[in-house]
RNA sequence: GGGCCUGUAGCUCAGGUGGUUAGAGCGCUACACUGAUAAUGUAGAGGUCCGUGGUUCGAGUCCACGCAGGCCCA
């Protein structure tokens, strides 16, 4: 029976499914964990997918990259547990369930009750759990898929409930709002993805206003402002300049009231607010209502010169009136000089930038209050002014004598939402341009003007929408900054500017974290109100939860609880039905928001074990994690919710290392969509290659933090070039060693340090490839680990070791050197299926079973071994340079007998290659080597020409860097000198270590180790060289020389007719040669022990008569030739 | 609009701290090998290092401003 099992083809898919199938049955993956039961534990985090859509290409390039370095640190020795989970929460679900019922929200409560919703979305939100299983198995990601976490369990939202509430003792967890979409006309507030959907967004003509601001304590001074919604003017509270820009004063004239006055704003912004023909009109010129308004630059300074600067409010409205700072320049970091002045007015209610702005500078914003004693913005959620601008502005109206269309009530200024009044009947006005009306006649207005933009409207009311405050529940996480920033910095991100840049940008422009979400299917916040507002309570455990409904149902609030006889579902509607007690006696009702998904994923590390009513020991050894990996569109989903949760409930990081990958795009750079057609399917792709070659591909084309241009010809590529040849050599040994009846044993193996060069050399290059990828691995770069395995299996294993070392499996019996030939590769072989078992799971598992299908000691997976590590002590430099030089220098040498103008093939012996050697090192690395190179090249010898021969010429190049710090700007002149040099100088600074360069302004003195002298030149010979290493050839064919040429070609040519006549490779033969000239018949005589022996020819005879043989093409000349089988 | 990433040969990618002539694989061309053979080896051709300025004796590398593609956030 064989020992190694010999392969023709080999079904790379068919070894996946074997290999997979194996696992299974043999439970591996449990065992590469339990394993390692009592070992140091490392902890992976999953990031949970949504299953509520099929896995594509991308999927399998984040789970690869996840499942290498558990597996890794599995056989470094640690216990990786790995629980899988799912996100089942979320807009995505509950879009996906309205449009397969055909239903919008409005429906959610009329034709379909919340509680057949949330349970269609609980249906749908598993739907593809079947395929996602299926994937992941079939690429080899081991985790635990039987017992995952899914976020919608009860326990795991009763996890989320404890942190929350954890959150709610620290305080911070409190109701504040946020500046949202919001249609009045339908009432509602509107997702980002609702204004994302087509159509939305349209182009409208707005009336434009560039308002004056009047600038405190000068006369006539303004700061301009423009907005496209005036309506905002009156809530105006503060005036935003970008710090760096430059400003100027302008003296003009007001273009409605004719007025003298001096203009504020940006200096790349004049050529827009004036007409440039009036730049040549003086001041002094200028009449009332000339259509050419001169101007004059009076004053140049920066945006920070204006932080403070006061002004007059635009419209006193009595009832608004604002404590210091409001109505003062502040700095805003968005500010451009793109369109309008350069300086933005901003109103605290109505703009998300703004809002923002006004609360880091604490300012207050334009609010009134309500009965209750809330603040409330001076427009109403019908999209109208209150009554206290209303009134303002129908005096106003009234005062300037303002004609409309109708007659204005305080009730009927709607800003946005107009009710359907005639837009072109006579002196139609709606409130915007009423409002520039009043500016234009009170010297407020510079100017007024129609202006069509984008802007988002309703999907549903087809009305324009507006930017309102909607109450929302916030976690304080700018309350923690500081912290989140410092721990942050202990992460090792991967790339490092994911961490520093887009994560600790983000961190650095915290603002707090908007908890809410107004849907249906996911988290409820656990906090009931009354409904003053002035109790609530926050729930943080189920028990909690159940002894507050007793209290309720004793007080008679509650019948009974929703839940009672069934099983606990703390969803909506269930829990919405619960009303509460509070302290004083008052119901309490449970705050309607759901609580953004990410806290869902953010608390996994948690709620995945049920912490803190469960399992606390397992949690406590598997926190923080020490590796996650994600898509680096998560750096402000998953990755911050993890972190923010981590830090200000633990004080801790959650994870210690991170990668974050990039995109899978197409072959063509664009993104995949199936909409498009060209998503890649990863099933289909599975089939055609396996697994192996496509975890290969993805991990060792780029790098995983780089977007991956996925194409299908690289994955072949790699099963050709890499797989392809891994597997030629494993069939290479198997097919020698089966021969020889070789079977590995280690106890047994030829002592390193006694085997040829050749293998000592191919064992130190594994043991510097197996330091390589550990230190790669340890680093989180698994490109670099791939690349450098894919280097020494093609080109030092395959094209040099087997190479040279071929001619000792075929030849004669088995002795101690053809033994240690077979140990050295089959320890490489078998460190490369370790090495590369956490890249290519199936294929690796498959060749270990091969590799050792005959050994004692075996394992029952490669996934089960322990990491062998490097063997510094097998580690042989020198050799390594020697090796590298004979590779050089061979490959110089065939590229000589290359060149067309010499033409000698590698077939014909040539007498000798000339080395110029510089010192005794190389010279002796060479030395090393010299037989190897010999064969390889067929060549006679190989000599060396150094310093004690006359042949030598040096030549000379400044050594930059070196000198480059020495001598700076003269270098070029120095440069020129050295460039200049002889063989007088080269031997001067040789002989006494420094020389002297005379330049314009003084001598300068250069040292031997400022210099690199190296020889590049033979006179009279052909030279090639690289980096350093030169080889001349001596390219004189001596008769002898020619016989053993034509020996050799004669004996190739035999061999080729061997094979046509089918001949297996033990058969005997007898020769008959026609007889030739001379050199042939010479060559024939002299070799003929050699031919014989090559072909296996008991006989060869010279014969005249020859006249039936096969006439041989041999390049110069023909020969017959006749064969006969013995 | 803002932050971040990417841009090097036809394609996919390498190119610490600036250093004279920018590398690899695939593909292409030619040759070799024919006892790993539906393999393999060797060599050759192929580059405005996205553009424009700047710093420097010297820039693919550092800086600024752009362009193109991408991600996230507004």
């Amino acid at each position: 029976m064989k020992k190694y099992q010999e392969y023709k083809q080999v079904d790379y898919p068919q070894i996946g499914e074997d290999i997979l199938q194996y696992w299974k049955e043999n439970d591996i993956f449990n065992k590469s964990v339990l394993n390692r039961d009592g070992a140091e534990t490392f902890t992976f985090f999953e990031g949970p997918p949504s299953a509520n859509g099929t896995p594509g290409i991308h999927h399998v390039m984040a789970r690869a990259l996840k499942d290498i370095f558990c597996r890794y640190k599995t056989l470094k020795g640690f216990q990786v547990k790995r629980k899988g989970g799912w996100d089942t929460h979320g807009l995505p679900v509950e879009l996906q369930v309205e449009k397969e019922l055909g239903i919008t929200k409005e429906d959610i409560g009329k034709s379909i009750s919340v509680e057949e919703y949330n349970q269609k979305c609980r249906e749908t939100v598993m739907r593809f759990k079947n395929e996602w299983d299926d994937l992941t198995e079939k690429i080899g990601y081991w985790v635990d898929l039987d017992d995952p976490y899914i976020t919608f369990e009860a326990d795991y939202i009763e996890s989320l409930w404890s942190l929350l509430r954890r959150l709610y003792d620290k305080n911070l967890l409190y109701k504040g709002y946020t500046i949202q979409p919001f249609s009045p006309a339908a009432g509602t507030g509107l997702s980002s993805h609702e204004l994302n959907q087509p159509g939305c967004y349209r182009d409208v003509k707005d009336t434009s206003v560039t308002a004056q601001f009047k600038l405190k304590g000068e006369e006539n001074t303004f700061i301009l402002a423009w907005t496209t919604t005036p309506w905002t003017l009156p809530s105006n509270s503060a005036l935003a300049i970008g710090e760096n820009l430059d400003y100027v004063k302008v003296k003009t004239f007001n273009p409605y009231t004719y007025e003298p006055m001096t203009a504020i704003m940006a200096k790349a912004r004049i050529g827009a607010m004036f007409n440039p023909k009036a730049k040549e009109i003086s001041l002094t010129d200028y009449q009332a209502g000339d259509k050419l308004i001169p101007y004059e630059v009076v004053a140049e300074f920066k945006g920070r010169d204006m932080l403070g600067w006061e002004y007059e409010q635009l419209f006193p409205i009595s009832g608004i009136a604002l404590p210091h700072p409001a109505f003062t320049v502040i700095s805003g970091d968005y500010v451009t000089t793109e369109d309008g002045t350069g300086i933005v007015h901003l109103a605290k209610a109505f703009g998300a930038d703004d809002f923002r702005t006004l609360v880091q500078h604490n300012v207050p914003g334009v609010f009134v209050q309500d009965e209750l004693g809330n603040d409330i913005p001076v427009v109403d959620k019908q999209g109208k002014f209150l009554p206290v601008v209303g009134e303002y502005l129908a005096a106003k109206m009234q005062e300037h004598g303002i004609l409309a269309h109708k007659t204005f009530g305080v009730d009927d200024f709607y800003v946005k939402n107009y009710p359907n009044d005639d837009e072109n009947a006579a002196d139609y006005k709606n409130t915007d341009i009423i409002i520039s009306i009043i500016l234009k006649n009170e010297n407020k207005a510079f100017k007024v003007e129609k202006y069509e933009h984008s802007y988002p409207h309703c999907w549903r009311t087809d009305k324009p929408i507006l930017y309102y405050p909607l109450e929302s529940w916030f976690i304080k996480t700018t309350a923690y900054k500081d912290r989140l920033v410092e721990l942050n910095k202990t992460i090792n991100w991967k790339p490092e500017a994911t961490g520093t840049g887009r994560f600790g940008n983000w961190l650095e422009n915290l603002v707090d974290w908007n908890l809410s979400r107004s849907r249906f299917w996911g988290t409820p916040l656990p906090i009931w109100r009354t409904e003053d507002g002035t109790e609530e309570m926050c729930i943080g455990s189920v028990a909690e939860l159940q002894q507050e409904i007793e209290k309720s149902i004793a007080k008679g609030f509650l019948e009974k609880s929703p839940w009672e006889g069934k099983e606990m579902d703390l969803h909506r509607p269930y829990v919405d039905d619960v009303i509460l007690v509070s302290a004083k006696g008052q119901k309490m009702f449970r705050e309607p928001d759901l609580i953004d998904v990410w806290f869902d994923s953010g608390a996994m590390p948690y709620a995945q074990w049920h912490y803190p009513f469960e399992n606390e020991d397992i949690f406590k050894a598997n926190y923080p994690a020490d590796y996650i990996a994600e898509g680096v569109d998560q750096t402000r989903g998953w990755f911050f919710t993890l972190h923010a949760i981590a830090v200000m409930l633990f004080d801790s990081v959650a994870f210690k290392n991170v990668i974050a990958n990039g995109l899978v795009l197409d072959k063509n750079g664009n993104k995949m969509s199936k909409r498009l057609g060209n998503a890649v399917d990863p099933f289909k792709t599975l089939k055609e290659y396996g697994p192996d070659a496509l975890r290969w591909y993805m991990l060792s084309n780029a790098n995983p933090w780089d977007n991956l241009k996925f194409n299908l010809e690289g994955v072949a590529e790699v099963q050709r070039r890499f797989f392809g040849t891994l597997q030629n050599t494993y069939n290479f040994f198997a097919l020698y060693a089966n021969l020889d009846h070789f079977v590995y044993d280690k106890s047994k193996a030829v002592p390193v340090n006694q085997r040829a060069e050749l293998d000592q050399w191919i064992i130190s290059k594994l043991q510097t490839l197996i330091a390589e990828v550990e230190s790669a691995m340890d680093n989180y770069d698994a490109t670099k680990a791939t690349r450098a395995i894919m280097n020494f299996t093609v080109d030092q294993l395959s094209n040099w070791y087997v190479r040279l070392a071929r001619k000792r499996f075929w030849r004669g019996d088995m002795n101690a050197d053809k033994q240690a030939a077979y140990e050295t590769l089959y320890e490489c072989l078998l460190s490369l299926t370790q090495l590369m078992s956490s890249f290519a799971p199936f294929y690796t598992d498959w060749l270990y079973k091969n590799l050792t299908a005959s050994s004692k000691n075996k394992l029952e997976s490669i996934h089960l071994t322990d990491w062998a590590g490097a063997d510094a002590g097998l580690i042989n430099k020198d050799l390594e340079e020697s090796m590298d030089l004979a590779q050089r220098i061979s490959s110089l040498v065939h590229s000589l007998r290359k060149n067309p103008k010499i033409g000698i093939k590698v077939r014909q012996p040539l007498q000798r290659i000339l080395v110029p050697v510089l010192n005794e090192k190389t010279k002796r690395q060479i030395q090393h080597l010299e037989e190897l190179i010999k064969s390889e090249v067929n060549i006679k010898a190989v000599e060396y020409i150094d310093d004690a021969s006359d042949v030598l010429v040096k030549s000379v190049k400044p050594n930059l860097p070196v000198l480059g710090k020495k001598l700076g700007p003269k270098m070029r002149f120095v440069v020129a000198a050295i460039n200049s040099w002889g063989k007088v100088e080269i031997a001067e600074i040789e002989k006494n270590g420094k020389i002297t360069v005379p330049l314009e302004d003084g001598n300068i003195e250069l040292l031997l180790e400022e210099v690199l002298i190296s020889s590049q030149d033979i006179p009279g010979w052909s030279v090639a060289s690289d980096q350093g290493v030169t080889v001349a050839l001596d390219v004189t064919l001596t008769d002898e020389l020619r016989q053993e040429g034509i020996a050799r070609d004669l004996v190739n040519r035999i061999q080729n007719l061997r094979k046509d006549m089918g001949l297996e490779v033990q058969d005997k033969i007898r020769i008959k040669v026609a007889k030739h000239d001379e050199l042939v018949n010479s060559a024939l005589s002299n070799f003929a022990p050699y031919i014989q022996t090559e072909t296996q020819a008991l006989s060869l005879e010279v014969n005249g008569s020859l006249t039936d043989g096969t006439i041989l093409d041999m390049d110069d000349f023909e020969l017959m030739v006749k064969i006969e089988k013995v």
